[in-house]
DNA sequence: TGAACCCCTGACCTAGCGGTTATGAGCCGC
DNA sequence: GCGGCTCATAACCGCTAGGTCAGGGGTTCA
């Protein structure tokens, strides 16, 4: 245990005394959504790039193929498409091929869901969301 | 504009007419929140990582120094302070130093306006949330 | 039927990420 | 004053990510 001058000031929670064998984190498992901590890992990877953000925002408008997002982006189409992977991946974005285009959707539900379940762990997030 | 079998498939709204330069994307600039995407980068970045979720869950339930939260995790006390300099700079956490200790305490506040932020551009989803 | 279009993927490149060990600055107790 | 503790950072390593060009599979249309 820590011991300090002002030992009030630290939480009475004590760290585990005994490690044992993986998982990194020793805590609770984490809670119930889609199965596993998997799900949440390519949600927020899907997030944490700005491009795949815009195309989130982009798809709320409305749904779009593959070249109509592409023409609104500096970049180029193959850079495009594998966003559209990484979202696709994350369950963000339906795709549905239409001949020789394919449309993208924004699956609003998983989008809600994924940050719904990510902050059943935050109380006090929730209250502040409110 | 898309010539199609079903165009009636496709929305109205075709791509930009004309590129222009930087930035990447071409629609409507982030709406506000500390003044700029780079803000949701960190953000997003921070939570990408499932130890950082793992911590950031251990600081739900009360504050901790580096040395409690390694306690919890089979992984090194460098990897660990580094995880916490990302949340940090994200604002996801505040420290303060007691002495040799350093407490890590959870930024609700800013945990839970990165998210609502966010969703600011997604009212589908907002609804789905309530 | 063949050329053009749409879009996905391989290969490559550069930069960043997540882990480690080593180390040092600052604090604390004796 | 010194040894030990706490914690942040440098350096290194292996891997991943985001961009490109090249190319190919499938669709469309004249």
């Amino acid at each position: 245990m820590i011991r300090m001058k002002h030992p009030e000031h630290l939480s009475a929670v004590g760290p585990h005394p005994v490690r044992s064998t993986r998982p990194e984190f020793l805590g609770a498992p984490a809670p119930r959504f889609n199965g596993s901590s998997r799900e949440l890992n390519k949600f927020f990877k899907a997030l944490s790039d700005e491009t795949r953000r815009n195309i989130l925002r982009l798809l709320e408008q409305s749904e779009f193929t593959v070249g109509e997002i592409v023409g609104n982006f500096h970049l180029s189409q193959p850079t495009i498409s594998r966003h559209l992977s990484v979202l696709k991946e994350a369950r963000l974005v339906v795709d549905q091929r239409q001949g020789q285009h394919v449309v993208y959707r924004l699956s609003n539900d998983t989008l809600a869901r994924s940050v719904s379940q990510f902050f059943r762990d935050f109380e006090q997030c929730q209250q502040i969301l409110r």
